[in-house]
DNA sequence: CCAAATTTTCAGAAATATTTGAAAGTTTAG
DNA sequence: CTAAACTTTCAAATATTTCTGAAAATTTGG
């Protein structure tokens, strides 16, 4: 396997790992593109190495960039954008953790709390309030203990968390 | 809003969520309509309830089994198998990680290792190589701390973990 | 056994998600 | 200001995923 299969190996199964959690396939290939390119692409540069077009780079580059994960990049002398993803793995896996919490989790528990206060009022409706007061609290846990990782440091989740998890 | 309401809403979100998340949205839903149901349903009850078919509630059903999430429940006297979810929602997540881990990581670590040791013989692909060589080293950290929760006790979860991410 | 009850399968249909590409919009060099 | 370069939009096309429902397979009471 030379260089350029690997690559694609690469970008094929960044692609099918993001689409099963919830990624859509070609956002998840063109970060990938741009993590193993060392200098940054344009539009026309990804639309070749993918073989997609015009439009679907531009929304889902754009996407990327709300993540958050890829920034543009502008070069001088030139009038086109340039992209570029973060390279640091452990920031991108905040930043999207980041993100999720904050657009996905958040939301959900808003709704348990609305459901749960609702159903605290209808006598019938004690196994209800109870399984969502549970879902609601441990969503509560998580989302505390996501907010504590993504304002940590690096240091603190390679070093502490990690020898804390390691011990015992 | 009243309990018909409120048990509604939650099925529906939780299908939502469950979809952002690379979980089919009648799954979802299914798993929500068995926690919040106090006794087990049979497929025809399930179908019922959710308007859907024979077929798809057979299908999804086998699914949240095969997660270790739902189970089945023989009763005395009937032919038929009843379905009842995992109420400590706890062990339900733990079970959701193991399984995610074992289907999806697992099989990523084992490329990107092959992916690295590849393309360090190939000298112009050094930072591929770095790249992959990083997250390969995350996704195995990663790895390793789903594995420990994993097989951690309840009391570790909500116990020592908590303690230790809400001091600074 | 047999036959009724129940579960499973899976090809085709339906629903959903993604992609294209051309037109509209925006920016900027000159 | 103008026009070329570039980016964005979005309706229609395509691809993918999910669902249906009837037939096949399996199970079990008698």
């Amino acid at each position: 396997m030379d260089l350029k299969e690997a690559q694609d190996k690469f970008i094929i199964a960044w692609g099918a790992f993001g689409s099963q959690w919830g990624i859509n396939r070609t956002m998840a290939q063109i970060h990938a593109l741009l993590l193993i390119s060392e200098k940054s692409l344009s539009t026309e540069e990804i639309m070749k190495a993918l073989n997609i077009s015009r439009g679907n780079v531009n929304m889902n580059v754009r996407e990327l960039i709300s993540w958050g994960i890829v920034h543009k990049v502008l070069k001088f002398g030139e009038r086109k954008e340039f992209f570029t993803a973060e390279k640091d793995i452990y920031k991108t896996a905040i930043q999207i953790l980041k993100e999720r919490r904050k657009r996905e989790l958040v939301p959900v528990l808003n709704l348990l709390e609305e459901l749960e206060n609702v159903s605290i009022t209808d006598e019938s409706g004690e196994h209800f309030s109870k399984v969502v007061g549970d879902i609601s609290h441990f969503g509560e846990s998580t989302n505390k203990m996501l907010d504590k990782m993504v304002k940590a440091d690096e240091h603190w989740f390679t070093g502490s968390l990690m020898k804390f998890l390691v011990r015992k």
